[in-house]
DNA sequence: TCGTAATTTCAGTAATTACAGAAATGACAG
DNA sequence: CTGTCATTTCTGTAATTACTGAAATTACGA
């Protein structure tokens, strides 16, 4: 490997945590490297930059464009493939959310849809299939909030982050002002 | 594996799963195992649920133990440990995200701190650097954001969910109204 | 303090995954 | 076409990870 010192330190970082994400440590590696790169590479300078085999790139390469986390860039008169990370970083958040979603969560989704499509045979599964449907129902909310809060562009995502605490200081407020009206006429009432 | 159908396909479907949540087949399928039990298990009733051996069972819990999914139980007159997971999935989204942050993101979130304290000795150091900064902003955004929102009780983070939209159209309103003023302004002034 | 049951650790093996190098394919210029 | 360069696919091997069965440890009752 023949990157600079500050360089190398995060590519090698995005390498052993890429066993922590899912990914290997090649895609990690390769990742980060563009990441930090200010033009496009091609494969031959990724190979170059990390001492690893010219197949390993590619395959590595085609792992990043499936997770859709590369661009695929040309230059002109020039016929090799130039690879970059997109500039926004929230972009990036986007893409990586997405995916994840893609992979890790629907595949969750549809199986428990179609295991509570069935009848419960026993007691047991009855009790299994209670389980699951609150594992469904709480899933179904994240996914439905996350459907919601991904249309926003990125400042409105921003702002909304930013908010966070404040939106549930005026929920409590509205809390408050409510259940205060409910005592009171609770204590009317009784 | 000696499970009834429906039972099985969940359990099927979390080892699966298991490799791409960075666990791996059995921890998946003793979770999944865990979850729908309506009582807790003992090591050898997994064993013999899922037909696996004694000392993976054992490596498996301890696995899990260390994610703090489990619950060690004791029986009265009863020297054998039982497992459950918590009954409350919201309870179980917390530990999840509070391990997976402190697994996934926290690290990298350490090594780009460190990393950015140091004097770049080049112009590709420099925009590197830059770069890092960009990702170790955002991923600060996120963790306030979350450490803010975890410590909401469970009635209030569900109604923060299900708002997810409606807080946006209220930005939206705001912001309606905020530009709304600054273009009467500025016409006024241009 | 011995014996027994439960659990954990360990060492070897099986299974999986990652990788390199070679061969094949594709893309284009002449 | 043909030759060249870039990329991909394939095959075998290396490395890692998962798992088993045996041995060791722990916990506790008699």
């Amino acid at each position: 490997m023949n990157l600079p010192p500050l360089i190398q330190s995060f590519v090698l970082h995005f390498g052993e945590m890429g066993s922590r994400w899912g990914i290997n440590r090649t895609v990690g590696q390769i990742y980060a490297l563009l990441y930090v790169s200010p033009e496009p590479l091609n494969a031959e300078q990724i190979v170059e930059a990390l001492g690893i085999s010219r197949s390993n790139v590619s395959m590595s390469l085609r792992e990043l464009q499936a997770w859709n986390l590369v661009l695929l860039k040309h230059l002109p008169d020039d016929r090799r493939d130039f690879f970059t990370t997109p500039d926004d970083v929230w972009q990036i958040l986007r893409t990586l959310a997405e995916e994840r979603k893609k992979r890790e969560v629907d595949p969750t989704l549809s199986v428990l849809r179609e295991i509570l499509m069935q009848q419960p045979a026993s007691e047991a599964e009855r009790h299994a299939q209670a389980r699951m449907s609150e594992m469904h129902g709480l899933i179904e909310q994240l996914t439905t909030w996350y459907e919601d809060v991904k249309q926003l562009d990125t400042d409105r995502l921003a702002t909304l982050l930013t908010l966070g605490a404040k939106v549930t200081r005026l929920l409590e407020a509205k809390d408050k002002i409510v259940s205060l009206g409910r005592s009171k006429r609770s204590t009317e009432k009784g």
